[in-house]
DNA sequence: CGAGAAGTATACCGATCTGTATAGTGAAGA
DNA sequence: TCTTCACTATACAGATCGGTATACTTCTCG
């Protein structure tokens, strides 16, 4: 990624970011990174690309701290679901005032066929699979075979993640992921 | 409101809707309504109004449902909190194929001191104030006072609400409230 | 040295954006 | 009958949209 590429996508992701995808033009972008719509469009070749590289960069960043908290937690399968919750609200406080990016992006983005989509519904679909094989392992360790009480139990993190991201994206209460947390480990407990 | 602001606002509703606010402009509101642009602005005076009128109307007509539901709901406490999810999958079945349209909004409209944006927070609030009013029966029945603990309960429905409306939307899992109604009668099971 | 990559500045394109203006039509009601 | 209301049709304004074109500079690297 050349200086100018970098700074033109930094300047594109907290403007998408903060304002939503429609609302910033290309024009915007290119002043407030200090570029022309040229270098602009010699590096990306579209809006469309860059839009695709805002959430996907935001998408790697995220799974790259939720490595690092899972990595760093106590080994025990309920310690790691709980970390994913406690990832977030760090994440939040960092680079979510605005909630969450892809429910975000998605809300502008009708067409399946757009490439931004996949991303979206990837990462939504990536972190469905975390809380499964976690709750595998909280159901049976050691062992890794499907189960439909895993996969309830993964659809029910789910739930609370999704909500906990949504109601502290619109402000609803405080603290949701601290709560969502707590959910998390009652749930849990409850198929101990 | 007049046969032609009726159409423009129907359209406008269902564009909206469906592609974001502000990937519709007035101009196709107003070809899809069969109006002219006078029309639009004679009746709304901006788009930002009819903006505020979408959500209006949607919220309006959720609460409805939900009225109709709860009256005929069974008279337990518990009974009515289910009630809520069950109304919230037949809106979604009717209404609802891409999410909630106050996420969705919120997603486009970056400023709270657009118009729209207290439509959005005001639904918000007023659903978590359902839920608590409903936990407070729930715990104690008859008495109105307030707790810790009917808010807790009310914020952790709340979630499981959010959390469905987005899972619904972005297609995660099936039946999303289906589950968020089961997980909301466990915890309210988890109370008594 | 010379080529190529990365960048700047500026102007332009056609389309679309919200919003306004002008002129006229048809119908309902005092 | 005459006014008022709701509406149509069309044209236009100024701004912004995504995207392209031309010409020049600056730096690195073989």
């Amino acid at each position: 990624m050349t200086p100018g590429a970098g700074r033109a996508l930094d300047a594109a992701s907290r403007l998408f970011y903060e304002h939503g995808i429609h609302a910033v033009g290309v024009d915007r972008i290119a002043a407030e990174a200090g570029v022309t719509k040229k270098t602009l469009y010699d590096r990306f070749g579209s809006k469309e690309q860059i839009v695709v590289e805002y959430l996907t960069g935001r998408d790697e960043r995220w799974r790259a701290l939720l490595d690092e908290r899972l990595a760093a937690a106590p080994p025990a399968p309920a310690e790691h679901v709980l970390a994913v919750f406690d990832a977030s609200r760090a994440w939040a406080e960092a680079n979510g005032a605005r909630g969450c990016s892809m429910i975000n992006a998605h809300a502008e983005i009708d067409d399946p066929r757009h490439p931004a989509y996949a991303v979206i519904t990837g990462q939504k679909a990536w972190m469905l699979e975390l809380f499964t094989s976690l709750a595998r392992e909280v159901l049976a360790p050691g062992e890794a075979t499907a189960s439909e009480t895993a996969d309830r139990l993964a659809r029910t993190l789910m739930l609370l993640h999704e909500g906990a991201l949504v109601a502290h994206g619109l402000g609803v209460f405080p603290d949701a992921f601290g709560l969502a947390r707590d959910q998390a480990r009652a749930v849990l407990d409850s198929y101990a």
